[in-house]
DNA sequence: GTGTGTGCAAAAGGTTTGCAAGAAA
DNA sequence: TTTCTTGCAAACCTTTTGCACACAC
């Protein structure tokens, strides 16, 4: 359990300045023992739950966009109307419950590194990120 | 190149309808050599392109939704604001270049399959693709 | 004080919905 | 004639934007 000292710290070091709204963001984001998977509505819910105040929308897009700028927090790729974000921002793959939308972190040692034999021209590889959807044993797929 | 007339076939056997925008549609869709990546804005500007009357948006929409019901069209993972699907409803995977959003079939061979040695319990696997990011060389990733 | 960050409300952009009119079986 | 499909407009939801005020340094 980080203190928010630690965050604000963090913060610093990451060149953004420590706000109120930003520690507290911080302590729902990163106080926690796995990591965490969440959408901006996510996140908002759990502030409110936590705050008495509570933060507006556009500080939430910011921070997320900020933190995510920083590589604090990295965008998940997923066919989905929302955004999903991920607090661990090394490379790592996922599980897409369909239903449920819930997104669970695959072992790495569950995955062979995946090898690409050959890139396209002139181009540089960002990320290389592996998705895996899953849904009930008994259910159709559409 | 498929006639129109085996449009009106393949949507017979798929169950729906072969109504004048479906045939069209298709014709769109499936009349060419590549496999195409689309998104919904870039479907509507084709058929303006090619036709005279306008095809609905509201029609547009039930028709992709209708066409990946029936593993006609296949929508694809990516973290973007617009949906994005994929004549070519084969297991593969693909590039995706975030300057100009286009997105680049990735030949099966240039990649090694996925091996997953541990699945979530009591879940099904329901497909695993790859999407490997990329941009120019000499970019910064942010 | 200066430069950043926050909050609010409005707007934007993609997608969905309800319903009446039209087409296919 | 019954059922499915289309088209339109309104609604919806997530995300972005502009601007005044407040806070960090």
């Amino acid at each position: 359990m980080k203190k928010n000292s630690n965050f604000i710290d963090k913060l610093r070091e990451i060149e953004l300045r420590p706000t109120k709204q930003r520690v507290k963001i911080c302590e729902i984001l990163f106080n926690r023992e796995k990591t965490f998977h969440f959408t901006i509505n996510d996140l908002v819910k759990k502030i409110s739950d936590q705050m008495d105040e509570k933060i507006s929308l556009a500080t939430v897009y910011n921070t997320v966009h900020a933190f995510q700028k920083k590589n604090y927090l990295k965008e998940i790729a997923i066919n989905s109307d929302k955004t999903y974000y991920d607090t661990n921002t090394s490379v790592h793959h996922h599980f897409y419950d369909e239903e449920t939308h819930e997104l669970i972190d695959c072992n790495e040692n569950d995955i062979d590194s995946i090898n690409l034999k050959k890139n396209i021209s002139g181009k540089k590889i960002k990320s290389i990120e592996v998705l895996i959807k899953v849904a009930t044993d008994n259910q159709n797929q559409n």
